[in-house]
DNA sequence: TATGAATGAGAATTCATTCAT
DNA sequence: AATGAATGAATTCTCATTCAT
């Protein structure tokens, strides 16, 4: 009982999340929100309450929920691949292919609002887990002489940095070449901006 | 009398929009603002209103005015420069420099609303004259063969990405190296991905 | 349940509809009115925007809803009389009384806004249907021969100014006779100059 | 001197007031109208109250002046006129032909403000010496036996209410007869309801 | 006297949140 | 738990009036 009741109560909570990020994607954080949430979730706005304290705290569980699952994607597609080149390539690859199957979410974190300013700096720290992850990987390579000494965890942020920018432009309208055609022009940039 | 008018005018003018783009920076686009503008402004709510038709058409000032000033330094200073190299150090420079200067105006840029969701991709317009240029400047280096053969637009968005994730990351309070060393180093990346 | 919902809502509309006629007979259709319909109502601000889209979608529901009311009564009453005689008798007189019922209603029939220039050409709309009525059945007793021939529609017409002239006089506080001395008086006019 | 500006002075106040009446006409005595009456008047806003202590002010000149304008006419008219008969005429006639002539004071008169309730009452007040007059008229021709004795003031009205329903209704485009002929009609009717 | 920029008290409307059912 | 009607603080914008020049 208390089981079938916990069943209906996460797809409740997943019907509205999703709700929530589609609605965000489109508008942003501005008003007159909620009560698009509610209808789109097939919910009474009272309801959207009952499973979110407010306004914000949905907006955090929609990006939590989804950074979480991008950086553990993320930190286990860079553990699976051999090597630092296809560490790198997979780091680049996993935002792209990210960005393509969940648009919507991408849309949210480019137009973060301003009153959550939590936003971009959340986004930073979220982000931060998997980039001090390959500075870490770019760190080991360099002991071994596998690529010049440099700043590691600079380093990682600009591959960071190139892979965002990169997909904004193509959520722009940009998409002249497939996910795995631009990370493997990253890459080209990016491996000889690193070779010793 | 009609000059001393226009002067007083458009010293107010100046005022609302310093304003602006202060309270924008602080509080992004929504919320009550007007207000706000008016008080640091040290002008009636009625003025502001005789200055700018709605709150949209100040913000769109403050970007417009902000985001030529920073276009038009770019490319006078990228086009002053000597020598491929010291013009791509500009183009990162420049920017660099303006985001210390300036921090309140990236602030914006960076906390930009939905509702005006012209920002993004309105800052990839404006952005996109001083790209081009580094674009051709890179081309015809190329061309002389003083770098290796790349496709030059999207070379040059890359460097406009490490740049604006550095701005970012500074912003957020990282700010351990001077702008200029941070050029250096984001020189010294670039420099090496494209050398023959 | 939706029943009982349902009688909750119209109560609610309604009262504030009433708050509403009587605030717009006080005070016309400018300045701050909702505020006062609202307290008038006792429901909140928001509540009224619950019921009606805008201020002006209340003025028109208030007109809409009277005028409405006030001719079915007319026809009623028209249908209802026995003679001629009766029927100019009724015409006259049942505008009077509902004046003095609904003063508030006819106040702002008074008071009509620019902006709503609708109303007056409105109230001509929604009286022309009783006084083409009217009309109708002068041209029929002029066919008996029971009056003489005269233009019938600008002569039901006349019969309606000078009722809504004589209203008039009263709201302004004219009230030396009853309604029905005033139909009499009234009566005794139109009958002798239609008189064959 | 003192002359030659009082000159000035009284030309320039009636162009406000004309001003005045050409905006009060189209739009009533709503918001947004004092800017618009300067610059119609072609003066600054700042003058405008120079002349007038306020927009109520105005208001109540325009209709005093053309009231008292109107008044005069009519009564000279009255008087000039030999026998009931075309006294009453031209008492009808007057106010049709002058709601032909300066149709904007009369669109005026019949948007008026709730603001200024006084309007009505105002508008009753400057017409009742015109229509005490027709009354008095009245009066002295029943007691010479040439129409039957009826309460005077109360016939006086009527007729007006008549004078003006019919205006009215040709300000909303019903102008199938000249002024004249409609005076004709509205005189047979009264003339026929007064005869001993 | 004339100007028109400045003022600021309102006005209508929206929407996140609450609460009785 | 679910509903959705009710709330009212907050927000943008208007415009009659004032005042420095």
């Amino acid at each position: 009982m208390t089981t079938k009741n916990q069943v209906v109560s996460e797809f409740r909570r997943k019907k509205i999340l999703d709700a929530a990020r589609s609605v965000f994607a489109r508008k942003g954080f501005t008003s007159g929100i909620v009560d698009q949430i509610a209808k789109e979730a097939g919910v009474a706005k009272g309801t959207v309450y009952l499973y979110f304290r407010s306004k914000a705290e949905i907006y955090r569980a929609v990006l939590d929920h989804d950074l979480e699952a991008l950086k553990r994607e993320m930190l286990g597609r860079i553990a699976a691949a051999e090597g630092l080149k296809d560490k790198i390539r997979l780091f680049i690859l996993t935002r792209l292919e990210n960005s393509e199957a969940r648009r919507e979410f991408f849309q949210i974190m480019d137009t973060a609002s301003g009153k959550l300013s939590l936003t971009r700096r959340q986004y930073r720290d979220w982000l931060s887990e998997p980039v001090l992850k390959l500075a870490s990987v770019l760190d080991e390579a360099a002991r071994r002489g596998e690529i010049r000494a440099l700043p590691s965890e600079k380093t990682a942020w600009l591959i960071a940095d190139m892979t965002r920018g990169t997909i904004q432009r193509r959520l722009l309208g940009n998409r002249a070449d497939s996910p795995s055609q631009e990370a493997d022009f990253l890459l080209d940039i990016v491996w000889t901006a690193l070779k010793p």
